[in-house]
DNA sequence: CCTTCTATTTAGACGATGTCTAAATATAGG
DNA sequence: CCTATATTTAGACATCGTCTAAATAGAAGG
């Protein structure tokens, strides 16, 4: 038996032939790969997996808890006509984007990060109005 | 003469018409939108204008300086098998994912943020690769 | 004003990503 | 075994952004 069986059940998922190998593909990665991605490394083993049931199981295993979805991949933008440095903040019912001055909210490195040259920082909140 | 229009010359943009109705859209905009708002918006006043057209403007005036880009709407995602809380950072040249552990990196609101609920901070560090 | 060179706009095709639906299939529980 | 429910599947569809080739506009020089 697959270990990943094990953890799909702990989550409450029923571990199907599909979702095992798209487990397999993602749990173990350190690569965050896209939706696409997984989906063209499954098909590598799994040539007749379908393109929604990729989608499906990805969707599920964040809804279990067993994955984070991220926005970190270049797609969809907004545009901003305040170029100055600040912070934003999202209403997770509406979508509403609000800006936070750069005052309200501070970053700080705890540690430098080595090889790297760091150009911007971009921090966003997500929650939710209660007014 | 619209205002707008020396702002684009501030910024070495030629005041075309097509620019000139972007950027009024665009520039006193509180909203954040997203260049297919922008183009509906657009559209409304000037039904002839061309998708390849806003798109074009607002590359520019991104690229001149005059607007900001953010990737702040859902669209593209990547699936991330750790899902305790932790930051993350962009080579702008790879385009790679690197994972910062939480304790490298501090988050401080320095005031409350009065009718919010906040239930998450997503810090996204860009960057270059030095070594 | 006319010509020419360059910049810009345009329609439309294209690729990538994600959602949805209806039909087929698999599974669980009685 | 039968039935009800869950899951998978192919494919259509919507959205977002890019690209190209042709048309148009504008600037610069005579």
């Amino acid at each position: 038996m697959h270990p990943v069986i094990g953890r799909l059940r702990e989550h409450g998922i029923r571990p199907t032939p599909q979702r095992v190998v798209v487990a397999r593909r993602v749990l173990d990665s350190k690569a965050h790969p896209s939706a696409e991605d997984v989906l063209n490394a499954v098909r590598r083993d799994s040539p007749l997996i379908s393109r929604a049931s990729v989608y499906n199981a990805l969707k599920l295993f964040v809804r279990k808890g067993l994955l984070e979805k991220r926005p970190l991949r270049d797609g969809r933008h907004v545009y901003d006509p305040i170029v100055e440095p600040h912070h934003h903040l999202i209403d997770e019912r509406s979508g509403r984007i609000y800006d936070i001055p750069r005052g309200l909210c501070r970053v700080r490195l705890t540690k430098p990060l080595p090889g790297f040259e760091v150009r911007g920082i971009q921090v966003v909140l997500k929650g939710r109005k209660t007014t």
